[in-house]
DNA sequence: CCATTTTGTTCAAATTTTTCGAACATGAAG
DNA sequence: CTTCATGTTCGAAAAATTTGAACAAAATGG
């Protein structure tokens, strides 16, 4: 058996694709220009196949150079699962833990969750990524992460997970709008068909595979999507928009003045049931420690 | 990235587990035993995990080379999936052909051309989309679709496309009602005017770049809107409405009288022209077979 | 439209990686 | 205890990849 592939020549595709050009890929892999056009013309000629259409000047796939990048992508990732698997089979700790932070957490209880790891197992690394409602369940179910904190209550179909509710299992939304917007003036309880006249602004919701979806919006709004809460937050007190933000991010907001919170129709403030989650398969030591360190009685507190 | 796995060290892993030695995989590689040794210390160091027990004088695979053993095995077949593929889309086959199905094209029919299809091109996979009216035309404008099935016959602005009638060219379409509706024991042939009292069932046209349109409609008439002509015929059974349904479609309800047909003032039917239609750029031997195999004297009947 | 920059390729030399062959040590088998 | 096969080590040889400079074609930007 031979492979005309090789793992190396998989990412200097990808690096050439991602990058737009040779040169860009080259730059970006520490390598000489000469080091791509080698590793590429070694690789379509060990395929038989052209991959680069050589008409113009400049990278473009062929329909074959096309698909071998989507292939090939996968080819990596897999193999990368299969490193990491390898690794934490050899010494019971994963090489690296991706955990997928909902936004509502605030960042500096994450961080000394992250030191409080680090005493028990520094060789593992941990990697955050940021995600916006069901994003959390997304990148589980996708492989882009492994451990998920602040994932909304509701599952997505399809089993192999398992989670844990928070110790406080929610957190507190008011309706908060800056005082100099039109509706701060307004009589409170503010009536939907008030409020629906009025921008809303919108944390997107980060899923790529799951089927996205928003919370609070009423029917007929305009909106104003943002990336997370933060900016959602900043929308807020500049005025271009109205909604509902958790409490223990804006309490200083609040105190300054910069934003004020109002009543609505259907009541001060929403409720969000927030989770642990993660995948019930391949459980090292640092996942397991996790487990145990955070569905405890004795558990941290997130909000306070 | 970087990736510690070689596809090479994958294969040496392989052998030496089938021949049980490192010196029988050294023969069956040609190569020397001292190079095996090589291979796989260098594997174990960029891994940084002993994949070989060195207690025994004899190749032991530990858990980890277990497991990297097994996954490795997955990941060289996946490669050379990966590599026939390429090879096949190199010599002009598509990785994936989606076709656009009118809706009033019976699915049994084209699951029975994707198998003839299957016979010929088992690796390039089909991808179907149901469309309604000019929707055909609109998926292959807007590049959602290569090719389509049921088409109708007057094809949008712009050039680029080829088109051949259906051997059946046209469908009819009979005005059909639900036998407890009203305009059931109306005098034939039915007055538009008459009609026009009664909401019309309507199927969307499934455009989203081109102009959408809408046939036997007439001025005035209430209209009940459904995604396709299955949900239009069980609208018309539950009598929400009236309209031309393809007669193909409903010989069974009419057997068993859960409709209707009724003439109109405009004549018994409406008869409409369907088309094979494709881009003209582009043609991979998977579309050509198609074509061939369709635009034929003794091409499939859709309606028989 | 032309000047300028960028891009991909080629080539020989330098460097790294891999293979080879022989010598060696050690466990297994009789 | 001998014999055999196995895995390892090591210096030398071969093969591969990388480098840097030079070049031509193409894209870019007035």
């Amino acid at each position: 058996m031979k492979t005309a592939i090789t793992l190396d020549a998989l990412i200097v595709l990808d690096a050439i694709a991602q990058r737009g050009s040779f040169a860009a890929a080259a730059k970006a892999l520490h390598r000489v220009p000469s080091s791509i056009t080698y590793a590429i013309s070694k690789l379509e000629q060990s395929l038989e196949v052209n991959l680069f259409d050589r008409k113009g000047h400049k990278a473009h796939l062929t329909p074959a150079g096309e698909a071998l990048l989507q292939e090939g992508r996968n080819l990596l990732q897999l193999t990368d699962h299969v490193e990491r698997n390898i690794k934490r089979i050899a010494t019971g700790w994963e090489a690296e833990i991706r955990i997928a932070v909902g936004d509502v957490i605030p960042y500096d209880k994450v961080l000394q969750l992250c030191d409080d790891f680090y005493q028990v197992a520094p060789e593992t690394h941990l990697s955050l990524t940021t995600e916006v409602l069901g994003g959390a369940w997304d990148a589980l179910a996708s492989g882009r992460a492994d451990f998920a904190i602040g994932a909304p209550g509701d599952s997505p179909p399809g089993g192999g997970y398992a989670s844990h509710p928070l110790k406080e299992p929610s957190v507190d939304f008011v309706f908060a709008i800056s005082p100099q917007h039109p509706l701060a003036s307004a009589k409170e309880p503010i009536a939907n068909n008030l409020i629906r006249q009025h921008r809303a602004v919108a944390a997107a919701d980060s899923s790529r595979l799951l089927q996205p979806r928003t919370v609070g919006l009423l029917s007929g709004q305009s909106v104003l999507t943002v990336p997370d809460l933060s900016v959602k937050r900043l929308a807020h007190i500049k005025g271009l928009g109205i909604g509902y933000l958790p409490l223990h991010l804006i309490e200083q907001d609040l105190a300054e003045g910069t934003l004020v919170t109002k009543i609505t129709e259907d009541g001060a403030n929403h409720s969000h049931g927030l989770y642990y989650a993660w995948q019930t398969k391949h459980l090292g030591n640092g996942m397991t420690w996790l487990i145990n360190h955070l569905c405890h009685e004795e558990a941290m507190n997130w909000f306070s």
